[in-house]
DNA sequence: GCTCCTTGTGGGAACGATTCCACAGCACAG
DNA sequence: CTGTGCTGTGGAATCGTTCCCACAAGGAGC
């Protein structure tokens, strides 16, 4: 394999001059460089980046620990990422991490080795013991999707609470007064979210909960269909199921299915977080869908920030509002897709400022940068909320422009 | 950050000493061993992956490059991939090509200079000259799914001409004749080989062929759908739509759906590639389903064994059968799944495989596992096709037992 | 008593880049 | 004529491991 001394002494120069060249600090003559370049190409060197990395102690690899891969809410959030990490030089490792947090922990350590520029984490909930290390060795990190108690770092999420009190607003609004609710793993706050925002929509319509038809377990498809049929069992009567997410909902269903109820006619069923690919081949399932691709573009910004040294400041939090998709299982009279409006405090969904974006208004994604770089030390912001002014107010720096920049050319989008 | 050298101070012994306890070669004293373990403890060493490279010339990193991220086809190969990957100490960097030969060429360079310890890709297609340096570079390489002129290499790819004649040969058997051919991109030998069954299936029914059903372009859903208007737009009669991928699927199904078309009562649809997520929650769409998780942990041996040098010879093929579900988008009349039993030359479908497996029958890993072990130079091989007999003939050897015993191990399959 | 083997350990040279420092040549000011 | 600043280059240390080699202590065999 091909070193640098070797293109040094094919061009006549030291291997001084050639790391010069390539990383283009320090002066090299025009005469050196055009040397250089031809010892290159024709010995077809490409730099060794362990030797780099060694040196340099940066390495151009991002990691992203995810709890279930084949879920496409996280693919989605890795294309964001990688698109974001892909136009600064960065490549993305991703790591599954089961829902198991020894896996995490694996990870983490092999992340550590590896010298990762930063880490993106999804993560597996409960303590933050297995992220520890990224603290200890400074790492930085920003989590996504999921947040930790007692492990301070950026972070990027779902407005759990209103998305799904709107969610099951929108169960009571066709009548149903008997809601199950079959939810994550507590361990999680996006599970504990979740369940306050269900809470929440049934106290504001007077509806007393039942404890009994709220079941929690793991978020694994297996087991979501075991406690479903076990509420089905339990007699305890309930006319629709709001599902704490997409795979939660495909196991309801199965225990659905195996009863022979159909859905929406006997049971209506919704859940949090869309499987768009699900949706393109036949439009059934109703559900709060993220912006799971903005979700990782801004994650992928936040680190970026945090890599570069740009901001070092406290904990920053951005939290995304999600849309109401109204389809075929939840049993609406009207099963076209709807973006939901201004729904609560003057909210703003994503949906809406993409679509209206040719009338010069800013897209979502400008938006939810602009109000990154605004949102402030301890102080909960919904990138699709205060936009406007926040946009019209914030002073444009470096990083804003450079994601604004990086926005307006990324081909596509959540949807 | 601490090194190998606190460590070595720290438990009162040489680097030497410490390296040989971590790596596990040479003599150490319990006496040593104890204090080098409470010294790494206390100080929480992780070992520096850069500088271990650097001097070891490897690594753990195995590189997954896929043409579109986003189709569960291609997560569902990144688990198979992991799974047995991580089995074996090694981590995944999966990188995602987007179907164009620039990126591929830019994360290929990227993989070299990161001194991966494999590579294992989907190739965009077309020329092999995105894929050169691996070569040139002798970076164990293994070819999943898409195989490459002239880019000798292992490959694990399904049996596309055949699957898709029996893809065709369903629908001439509910009666179509006239049956259009969404296809993706022709510069990738999958779209050749899936064009060729198509066209084998129409001779043996005796239909003749027309070329102006047959569309192909890129593998985008965009593209499909814009064909698909097109086919539909050009006044020629057809009752039916074979798509080439699950993708070309929902670009059809889009175009379909523009037009009021109702499927599968007024034009009927199949594809190649199942979506395993979107079946789950409505059961629509007829496919030809591959064993993608297992195409995924069979690539990641066959790359194991070159990596560890056990295996020399030429290049190997492992061609695995895809087996018919059918749904309702066909039209047939009993829409249940089924899983197709022999087919052709004596072919026994991996489902049914899996499904016979307690009765001492091999499961469909093993086989495919023993198959690879068989697998000759230049002869091709249907995993789920000559089983029994290979598994009988040939003399277990290290790697085999290895895979088996790794195949066992595995908790989940491909559906 | 010498050699040989085993067990156990430490020294030091790599691996391939980066980067600090020194220095050569040259121009120009004081 | 000396000092200063600039351009352009090379030397050498360094990053944190691995691993070859040397060597020490002790026992066995001749």
């Amino acid at each position: 394999m091909a070193t640098i001394h070797d293109v040094a002494t094919r061009a006549g120069v030291s291997r001084s001059t050639v790391s010069r060249f390539i990383s283009g600090r320090g002066y090299v003559s025009p005469d050196a460089r055009a040397r250089i370049t031809a010892a290159i190409e024709e010995i077809g060197f490409v730099p060794n980046a362990m030797a780099r990395g060694l040196k340099t102690r940066r390495s151009s690899l991002i990691a992203l620990l995810v709890p279930e891969i084949v879920n496409s809410f996280y693919t989605t959030i890795l294309r964001g990422v990688e698109d974001v990490a892909n136009r600064h030089g960065f490549q993305v490792i991703v790591g599954n991490t089961d829902e198991t947090g020894a896996k995490e922990r694996a990870y983490v350590e092999l992340m550590i080795a590896s010298q990762v520029a930063g880490v993106i984490v999804a993560a597996v909930g409960g303590t933050a013991a297995s992220l520890e290390p990224l603290l200890q060795k400074r790492v930085p990190t920003v989590l996504i999707d999921r947040a930790i108690d007692g492990f301070e770092a950026d972070i990027v999420k779902g407005d759990n609470v209103d998305g799904m009190a709107e969610l099951a607003r929108h169960l009571l609004s066709l009548g149903h007064r008997q809601i199950a609710l079959v939810n994550g793993d507590l361990a999680t706050a996006v599970a504990r979210e979740r369940e306050a925002g269900y809470r929440r929509a049934l106290a504001e319509a007077e509806v007393a909960v039942d404890d009994a038809l709220i079941s929690s377990g793991d978020w694994f498809i297996d087991d979501a269909e075991r406690r479903t049929s076990a509420l089905l069992a339990s007699g305890r009567p309930f006319t629709a199921i709001l599902a704490a997410n997409n795979f939660m909902a495909i196991g309801a269903l199965r225990a659905l299915r195996q009863r022979g109820l159909r859905v929406p006619e006997e049971i209506a069923l919704a859940c949090f977080d869309d499987i768009e690919q699900a949706a393109e081949i036949e439009p059934f399932l109703t559900v709060m869908a993220q912006p799971a691709y903005t979700m990782g573009t801004l994650a992928m910004q936040m680190l970026l920030e945090r890599m570069g040294g740009h901001e070092r400041g406290g904990r920053r939090e951005i939290v995304l509002a999600s849309h109401l998709v109204i389809r075929r299982s939840s049993g609406a009279r009207d099963a076209r897709p709807v973006q939901s409006g201004a729904v609560g405090n003057g909210r703003i969904a994503a949906a809406e400022l993409v679509a209206n974006g040719d009338d010069g208004s800013p897209s979502a994604e400008d938006v939810a940068v602009v109000a990154l770089a605004s949102v402030e030390r301890g102080k909960e912001v919904s990138a699709f909320g205060t936009v406007t002014s926040i946009a019209k107010d914030a002073a444009p720096n470096r990083s804003v422009e450079g994601a604004a920049r990086d926005a307006a050319a990324t081909p596509r989008g959540d949807e």
